[in-house]
DNA sequence: ACAAGCATGTAAAGAGTTACATGATTAA
DNA sequence: TTAATCATGTAACTCTTTACATGCTTGT
């Protein structure tokens, strides 16, 4: 259940109300975790129930902020050191090129040629991300980069790959 | 809801059971979209009450072995060509990255070590998967193929980036 | 005779998406 | 005043996981 421990993960820089761990989601997260709205809040909810995080203060237009409680921190931590990271990533994108074969060579190419495209506009994107953010602050500065960083090599891969194999059809 | 289409897509290349789907799942396609044996029978029983797949032969102990039907084939298709790759990838592994901040440097750089041999471990598996695939037919032996290169390709990059990372902490 | 593997199915719970629903505050 | 943004919550549905449940066939 990671969405639990994304949330407990950003609560562990500072107190953030829902609104607040949703835009948050929508821009750093996107990539690496989405969640909608609904999710967030609903399991904000659940947290607060269980004592992993608390209600701290109230702003205008019922706004809760929300922060780590020592449980919470604790919870945390056990996620990161005491348990394994799931190796299952589902990938749309490539399972459709295990059937590639029922499209003609020609659709098929194409097909790669977008992944070629959409592994460009990542990028891209993942630059643009990468100087709209102030990385002012300690933690999620380092440890995001890293992240960001993974994203560029990974859609250089990406792009390389959907090369190749475009031209492995010819 | 690609499940539902990898089923197609693999009946496309020929008739098969359940079983012989979930084993298929559980080599081929683990990496790619990984299903269960109960989320498969379930999905078989609904594309046939729709149409899209039908029963054409029944063997021991209740076997029954499915086929693509026209419209199957039509609605494959119709995935392939008209509609876009969704380009959400949730990974656990690297949400983790983003709050290795909680932990001391040396937890940190030793999750990361765990990254690289992970992804050796995973490019083995792949390697081998590769010898003991017996690459006979058609279409999925030139698309799986390609797809197993970008699982090697894929494991390296990371590999490559969480060694970066783990020196990075230095 | 027995184990391994073949073969299917359902129930319950958990996770994720989409849509609906409401209302306050702020800046132009 | 009005649009944009802030702010929260719930309902219904779909997808995924885990567990239960059953029984046949083949090879040793």
């Amino acid at each position: 259940m990671s969405l639990r421990h994304a949330l407990l993960g950003l609560l562990s820089e500072r107190p953030a109300s829902g609104y607040d761990l949703l835009k948050l989601f929508e821009t750093s997260l996107a990539n690496v975790w989405p969640a909608t709205q609904s999710q967030i809040y609903t399991e904000l909810t659940k947290l607060a129930g269980t004592g992993l995080i608390a209600v701290t203060a109230e702003g205008p237009r019922g706004r809760k902020e929300y922060a780590l409680t020592d449980e919470g921190m604790a919870e945390l931590r056990h996620w990161l050191t005491e348990t394994r990271p799931q190796r299952a990533v589902r990938s749309d994108m490539m399972l459709r090129v295990f059937f590639l074969g029922v499209l003609s060579p020609e659709q098929a190419r194409g097909y790669l040629a977008e992944l070629v495209d959409l592994s460009d506009q990542a990028c891209e994107d993942l630059r643009g991300l990468m100087d709209s953010i102030d990385w002012e602050d300690g933690n999620l500065s380092v440890y995001g980069r890293m992240v960001l960083e993974y994203g560029l090599r990974f859609n250089a891969m990406r792009r390389e790959w959907a090369q190749w194999a475009a031209d492995l059809i010819d």
